[in-house]
DNA sequence: CAGTATCCCGCAGGATACTG
DNA sequence: CAGTATCCTGCGGGATACTG
């Protein structure tokens, strides 16, 4: 148990590891593509659009390491590996769901607000 | 009227540039520490523990683009400057909710995985 | 197919110093 | 107090090449 409850608006409390995961930008991207079932790693590149294989292979790992994800390879050739959410990573769900409900609902407002800024901050 | 809907799945979609914002660490917590009411700049640098002068300006000028939070100037020595969140900013608050529930929620789990994970593939 | 291994560049972002 | 202006470094992350 613990005597000190978790804080991410403190500097030292190891959850906020745990925040820069839930607000990463290609983990966001590759958990809501596993939401509809597993994928092989050629399937989430291509659903999570312009991501490099790197980024994908890290991504995956730091979720692996997480708990979140499961990597399953089948004993074929060539070789299959899938890739699919734990409960843990399904609970992920919902604040990316909230995640990309917010984003389709306020693209239109932020994209036109930003431009609405830059004409007026123009530099000379 | 968009001819082509959001997606932030597709690597060209302006929508991940808007995705990009809900994902950023500073911006999570700097939304969700002015919840509670309008802060001076200070103020916030306190709340946000660990956040440089620099990143914490970039991250209100980044919301204040975006149209989600609002800079008040009092003229008065020395000088107050307030930020409170716009009606759009306290829309962030939804996924910003989810994103800390899930964080404390699962920090226990994750951070146990972590250290599992770590212990199974020490290197050598 | 599903990666790992390198190389390398740009820039995120901290530290420090200065201003209205 | 609330910033801006620089400098500088680490590493995020793309490109490319190689392997089981």
């Amino acid at each position: 148990m613990n005597d000190i409850p978790f804080d991410p608006y403190q500097r030292a409390c190891p959850s906020r590891t745990v925040l820069d995961r839930v607000t990463d930008r290609w983990t966001v991207l590759v958990v809501g593509a596993l939401e509809a079932g597993p994928l092989r790693f050629t399937e989430l590149a291509h659903r999570v659009d312009g991501v490099s294989q790197k980024m994908l292979t890290q991504t995956l790992r730091g979720l692996e390491r997480d708990g979140l994800v499961t990597r399953t390879v089948h004993a074929e050739v060539p070789p299959r590996v899938e890739y699919h959410l734990t409960d843990a990573g399904r609970g992920m769900l919902e604040p990316i769901h909230a995640i990309e409900r917010w984003t389709l609902a306020h693209a239109d407002a932020v994209l036109t607000a930003r431009a609405e800024y830059d004409t007026v901050h123009a530099a000379s």
